[in-house]
DNA sequence: CTGAAAGCGCTTACAG
DNA sequence: CTGAAAGCGCTTACAG
């Protein structure tokens, strides 16, 4: 590998020069402009990013952190995320917790050894905010709203409206025994849905029926068959997620239930996955693109020193496919 | 941030003395140890390791390519690969190259000038090789043989086997008129498939009915379309993979099909989906969790210097599930 | 066992 | 406009 050394004997100019010349970072004299560029081609020269990193304190890393690949959610976010980061001349790095929270301490701390620009983290543990607090590093949440202010922003989608946007379509769809399996409480997310959700009830007088329900494909399996012995009538059933959404389809099947005919069905998310299954998926969607690019921009804008908004929030629409119907 | 003078003015040593005890890399005296220990956490030193990579010229960060996300495959493949880089002490970045050459190019030369250990590549271009044979890193190919042999190794599934099982399970499963779904011809593991599937067509005397397909649901949608038109009395389908199998298992339903009463479905990688859909799909299974670790592994041996095979294949096994009934 | 020195490969004040 | 020098924060021969 040829350094800015050899580049810059072979042009008879010094190393600074050819830094400058590659970063454009003053002016050059013309004439050693060429020499420089014509070796950088003779040699093959390539800038080395680490040896540029150290002096900049900035490795142009963005470092992800995601629960799990079961739900595609994060997979979706952080593809979005990778677009954003390439398209800005930085790279992803990826790390997948499992919902361990050593994992997560572990991965932080290596991503402020590496000097990382930022990190976006989608996390289920709040313990995780005092690793936040002192990585030193600007940090985004994503999805959820961590109790720590200590990081750089937040970015989630309008859970509140989309929990009215679910139940107020289903009551739309003429449900008139409307099951909620809400997620886990202690998510900010499940928390602000299930608020939409309640004030809708109230405002249509319809009985709150619940239950509660991790954001996984098995337990989704689980909690669809206890949802149909407590209510046998149900005639709508919002899903916390997508890929909870398939699991009660599977349950719905199984015990020959046809839907939306029998029972009409609401995800949330818009994953691709609710345009495989047939039929397809109604559901409410977060703008996943958009959130996983503004993550990048936040830590971006900060690293040059622009102001950058704490809250990020946004909007939900609703996704009319197979599993509802309009009455 | 603290950084290794510190700790050294701290504990009354020099910094090479520090960077002995943390790294454990020669006898330090028991006193000065504790001394510097001490330092270490009084002062919440963590070493830069951008720094150390710069003088080791090795970044412990270990590149990804993958086409998209579109696939689970590709991203079950990360997730392994993520695991096991975690596990080593490794870093993974991940580059969604969209089969964009431009960008797999672009891409290499990002990790080689960020002097990555190596690059676990998986493409569609075959353009890439040149790419490969000159950005100066190791390079293990995944799914696929590309033509150089620049590559410090590749890592693939036994294709013509999985063909072979595919074919012959349906076979077993009574089918009188298999329709083989197969991938491009221009991939090897498509062709490879291909072959296992003729020389059972060859062995029972069955007619070879084949379409090609590219690797995705929309055109799984598209050719399954066309099968229907073209092979009425199908009786038994291969999917070049789980993805397109559910995108025939779509089409299928929409025209009044049931299965596997009807049609019988075969898919091919055992991507976490399969078991999503129902009914659950019958699948070739490709080992990917082992796939990923190893090509991590093959990397890391070849940094430490350890011999390196070049072809590694794994085999592949069926999965019943509930698109095909044995007879 | 341990420190001073050199070096990894860049970049950027500082002079001129 | 341009070069010599110092520095980013480590690690490791080299001496002692």
């Amino acid at each position: 590998m040829a350094s800015i050394r050899d580049v810059a004997r072979l042009a008879g100019v010094s190393p600074a020069t050819v830094s400058r010349v590659m970063n454009g970072t003053a002016n050059v004299d013309a004439e050693k402009t060429r020499k420089v560029l014509h070796a950088i081609e003779e040699t093959g020269f390539k800038p080395n990013e680490v040896a540029r990193a150290l002096y900049k304190k900035s490795s142009k890393i963005i470092g992800v952190i995601a629960p799990d690949i079961d739900n595609p959610y994060f997979t979706e976010l952080a593809k979005a995320i990778e677009g954003e980061t390439y398209k800005q001349g930085y790279r992803m790095t990826l790390c997948y917790s499992e919902n361990n929270l050593e994992k997560e301490r572990e991965s932080i701390r290596m991503l402020s050894r590496m000097n990382a620009d930022g990190i976006i983290l989608m996390t289920n543990n709040e313990e995780i905010e005092e690793e936040v607090e002192r990585c030193g590093i600007p940090v985004v949440v994503v999805d959820r709203r961590i109790h720590s202010d200590k990081e750089l922003a937040y970015v989630e989608a309008e859970h509140y409206e989309g929990g009215r946007i679910a139940a107020g379509h289903l009551i739309q769809c003429g449900c008139r025994n409307i099951v909620n399996i809400c997620g886990p409480q202690k998510y900010s997310s499940a928390r602000d849905r299930y608020q939409g959700y309640l004030d809708v009830c109230r405002h249509y007088q319809r009985e709150v029926q619940c239950m509660e329900c991790e954001y996984s494909f098995e337990e989704g399996l689980i909690v669809a068959e206890q949802l149909l012995k407590k209510y046998p009538g149900v005639d709508g059933i919002i899903a916390c997620n997508d890929v909870v959404a398939i699991s009660v389809y599977k349950v719905l099947l199984r015990h020959g239930y046809k839907i939306p005919e029998d029972i009409q069905l609401i995800g949330f998310d818009n994953v691709a996955l609710g345009r495989l299954m047939t039929p397809e998926l109604t559901t409410v969607e977060q703008p996943i693109v958009n959130m996983g690019k503004t993550s990048v921009r936040l830590i971006i804008d900060h690293a040059k020193g622009r102001p950058v908004q704490h809250e990020n929030r946004f909007p939900v629409t609703l996704i009319r496919r197979e599993t509802t119907v309009l009455k």
